[in-house]
DNA sequence: AAAATTAATATGTAGCTACATAAAAATGTC
DNA sequence: GACATTTTTATGTAGCTACATATTAATTTT
């Protein structure tokens, strides 16, 4: 064993947020100055000041110039959660990936589309549907909407063989995100695709993104009956 | 305006993924060397290092010592949120926050929480069943299982005043933290105590801590129909 | 006493140096 | 030629200095 290791800074972070959550530092706490605790823990400042800005960035603590830090009050519980391409996220699960185009159609930007993009006037957009099946069972239902303003190369794109999904991840890069989740019954043509019995409740993604000001897609993925999201950490 | 702004590390960063975005360093891609990066943009290799330390925690590049940074291929959708205390979400939304103890009893552990911690044998644990309410209204209806044997406090907390999960945050400090969502479908007591109609379908948020190895608790949160949660992005 | 100015202070940022570490490439050995 | 060893190289980390910036505290001015 060493006579001391010195801390890299991915150490004081842990041995700062230690404390935290030992209350040796209590919510609301003024946390003793960078320079300080660089001296308590024998290291530099820097090294101070980069696990300190970790904790910041994970709603740990709260610094201000001259105020000092101080530990949150309500702290929050940050989840950061991947959401990869559905078909790695099936491949991943070891089950065999297959997709289906259900159909695909030139539209007008409806009402509920323009708000989700926050747009005033509709334009013509390419409205998807298409299937993500897991071993051969239905398993995430898409219903996209993609701006052929901002996306023209959309249309030539076959979409019968790749998924309009992995095809915008691929070639299109965006600026915005916006992901929310919920929850909402399986009814009509949605509980049929999914074969899932008509009543059960489905999780769903919607997903939305920009590039620059301009919309791309947004989707809302319909899973089947029992799909569950994971953080991370 | 300056003849010329020196980079801080924030501004490498968002012109490394602008360059990303545009396809100047393409999915796959190998970028230059940090200190040819540095070069080129007139700043210091440690400047370009933090940079680069944000993208690789975002996700958007790949990082090895030697094999140098690349572009990752398949960037996933990573989404942050935060999951503040019932409470302080109600009172966001500017409504007034109420809350009900529907049932409290000690118990042993049932399997499927046992699954949820991760332990072999079952333990005595405290029970409880609560609402939050919003304006009055059923918002969340909260199903908590808390092991007696890591937060003995809690039996002598009064559960009618203050909600456990207010408690928890406030006075246990965890190291652990598991988080899923799904769907259920609004049934029974659960219909009955959210005043949902049977068979909505409602957003489940489970989150489970632990303090050490040694659980502290396990909850599902049932929210009313129509909930929705986004990220912070 | 109120307002304006100045000083003090804690964090934020950038640059430099030096060395650690991992992994690939080159070299040497059998 | 296969395997082991050494060298090279790109990133990782830490320390130091210097200065920027925001904000509070102290001081001066009116």
């Amino acid at each position: 064993m060493n006579v001391e290791t010195r801390m890299s800074w991915t150490g004081v972070r842990d041995e700062i947020r230690a404390r935290i959550l030992n209350r040796t530092y209590a919510p609301g706490d003024k946390l003793p100055r960078d320079e300080d605790i660089a001296a308590e823990l024998g290291c530099a400042r820097t090294t101070v000041q980069r696990a300190m800005q970790d904790l910041s960035l994970a709603g740990l603590v709260e610094r201000k110039r001259k105020g000092g830090t101080h530990v949150r009050t309500d702290p929050v519980t940050r989840a950061t959660f991947d959401i990869p391409i559905t078909r790695r996220e099936v491949e991943q699960r070891g089950a065999k990936y297959n997709y289906q185009l259900i159909s695909r159609e030139l539209e007008e930007t409806p009402i509920e589309v323009m708000a989700r993009f926050g747009i005033q006037r509709p334009s013509r957009m390419l409205h998807v549907k298409a299937l993500h099946l897991a071993d051969n069972r239905p398993y995430i239902l898409e219903d996209r909407w993609i701006d052929t303003t901002s996306t023209p190369e959309i249309l030539s794109v076959d979409l019968t063989r790749e998924s309009a999904n992995e095809w915008l991840v691929r070639h299109k890069p965006y600026s915005r995100l916006e992901v929310s989740f919920s929850a909402v019954k399986a009814e009509g043509e949605t509980a049929k695709h999914l074969s899932a019995p008509v009543g059960s409740a489905l999780f769903v993604i919607e997903r939305t993104t920009w590039i620059g000001p301009a919309p791309i897609t947004t989707v809302q993925a319909v899973a089947v009956p029992g799909y569950q999201l994971s953080a991370r950490n």
